[in-house]
DNA sequence: CATTCGTACAACCATACGGTTGTATGTCAG
DNA sequence: CTGACATACAACCGTATGGTTGTACGAATG
């Protein structure tokens, strides 16, 4: 599957809310239920199930069924997709400032590799 | 100084709108005042105008005057930091498994060291 | 110093977001 | 089957967000 930029929103979107932050957190080898999260924030359990909601949508975790709970578990993968993305930008900072280092010296600017999309 | 999860809230945040991530992606190493930026989107200038503002202030650019203009430039430490908490999920991730490995062996959870804060 | 270029900011509008309460669905225990 | 537990979802409300237009300020040009 291709990662599209509107994937991109949703993740950064998820991930800019503390709640959501700490739910990821607890969902990193966790076996909590929604029910048993929400105990651990000052709102309501329906909010919490929308905090969720919004993780599981951008593709940063996933609930698993088990019993009568949904298990919310951490999509590592998710995680690295938006880790990759920095990883990005942090290599093209590094290759800016080696042409930059290479001083006006050589070539034209060439096409640049992609990022997202 | 310390950062705070507001910290993270803004930055995050910041990132979750494609044309923020662009401007982000085009401040590494250009030199595009913001009339020039601007000239990239299909949105006024103080449309973009903001989304500088919210970048600036989440520590993701800063904006340096040169001549009448004010040159937009990433702040690649900024970056830097988002990274970093991603990069503390996934050790977290790593530990857990990695204690997940040891499976049920050993003793009881112990404190875990901070993320954010 | 008047003009123009580039930026800043306020006011406004529509929609999205984070929270609430209330009701409905699905699943296990007796 | 009934009841209780865990989750789902709709409706609503206040505020934040992303866009617009209009006006004001700061710096270079003639």
């Amino acid at each position: 599957m291709q990662i599209v930029p509107a994937d991109f929103d949703r993740m950064f979107g998820a991930l800019a809310d503390p709640t959501r932050r700490d739910i990821v957190r607890r969902a990193i080898g966790g076996d909590e239920g929604i029910l048993e999260l929400a105990g651990h924030y000052p709102m309501s359990f329906a909010a919490v199930q929308k905090h969720v909601a919004i993780l599981e949508r951008a593709g940063l975790i996933t609930k698993d069924r088990i019993g009568r709970r949904k298990v919310v578990r951490a999509n590592v993968e998710g995680l690295r997709i938006v880790r990759r993305l920095l990883d990005q930008y942090e290599e093209l900072w590094r290759s800016r400032i080696g042409r930059m280092a290479e001083l006006l010296a050589e070539e034209a600017p060439g096409a640049q590799k992609g990022i997202e999309r």
